[in-house]
DNA sequence: TTGTGTTTTATTGCCTCC
DNA sequence: GGAGGCAATAAAACACAA
């Protein structure tokens, strides 16, 4: 080894554990699957011996007697055991199917492991307690492993769901944008039809004596409430007007977006003050300030 | 049978904590 | 400084198609 931790080889009992393994254990008598703080009733792990049998997985790699039956057969039967396995030539072997069993659900208890958890287990399932060890620390990185692909699973649920939103906000915005338009096109026709018939009425009274002064007699053609008082601009239809001032009191939904438009497209959407669309003043009127 | 991909067991080196 | 956890990885065991 290069370096770093020194680990005892295969074929040594000992995980930080005392040496004499069979001692501790037999002086300890500790619980199978015991764990620190819990309180495990008997009665679920009296079958430790009965449901783990490890027979089978015995016949070829391992002593054909079973580790139960060893210590059945003499006090000291774990030591020796551990005795016999290590002095084997170590081949990797997978554990058994009722081994991997007890595993797991010890893991499901707590996924940590505690050194007398350990021991116990290793005891148990006749395996060593590194062997343990290394069970839990390769489970545990199997469970977190899992749990990212959970993770992103839900992440990427949660993100297409969002992005139709999204996509759903994006096209309502845009036939919103296109209505506006639409409109903004109906009411400038509109507007021009109505200043065209304005002005034929006027023109033939501009024709009619040359020496008459013309702006005195177009004056004169319009109301005096025309260019008096508030009412200066009646470009406006009614039907303008009540549009405007329906616009003015709706909320629009979305936040004005400048990074959508071009500064050519600002400046026309937005006009200075003094070239305000139909002589009013941009700012005094809250549809002009609308972003679309 | 064999080649190949996957899973499981075990090692190594680094890090943190006490 | 030792114990133990973790990430990365090696290597054995296993599954399976050709």
């Amino acid at each position: 080894m290069a370096g770093g931790r020194v680990y005892p080889s295969n074929n040594d009992a000992t995980d930080g554990v005392p040496n004499n393994l069979s001692v501790l254990l037999q002086n300890q008598r500790l619980h199978p699957l015991f764990i620190p703080g819990s309180s495990p009733s008997p009665s679920s792990f009296l079958g430790t011996r009965s449901m783990v049998s490890f027979e089978d997985s015995l016949k070829t790699n391992r002593p054909k007697r079973s580790i139960f039956k060893m210590f059945d057969e003499q006090e000291n039967g774990y030591d020796e055991y551990l005795e016999e396995c290590f002095h084997q030539p170590e081949k990797k072997r997978r554990l058994t199917v009722d081994q991997i069993q007890f595993l797991e659900k010890s893991f499901e208890v707590d996924n940590k492991l505690e050194p007398e958890r350990k021991i116990q287990l290793a005891k148990d399932l006749g395996l060593q307690p590194r062997q343990v060890a290394i069970w839990f620390q390769n489970r545990r990185a199997r469970w977190k492993t899992k749990q990212l692909e959970k993770d992103y699973d839900t992440l990427l649920a949660m993100y297409n769901s969002l992005k139709a939103d999204y996509d759903d906000l994006l096209k309502e915005k845009d036939k919103l944008k296109e209505e506006v338009l639409q409109l903004t096109d109906k009411l400038q026709t509109k507007e021009n039809e109505r200043r065209n018939s304005e002005f034929s009425d006027v023109k033939p009274l501009l024709l009619q004596e040359p020496s008459q002064k013309p702006i005195v007699v177009s004056m004169a053609a319009c109301k005096q409430e025309d260019i008096d008082s508030d009412n200066i601009p009646q470009y406006y239809s009614d039907e303008f007007h009540s549009s405007l001032l329906e616009a003015a009191d709706s909320s629009y939904p979305f936040e004005p977006d400048q990074s959508d438009l071009s500064q050519d497209e600002e400046d026309s959407l937005h006009p200075p003050a003094s070239l305000s669309n139909f002589g009013f003043p941009v700012e005094d009127h809250p549809f002009w300030s609308w972003t679309y």
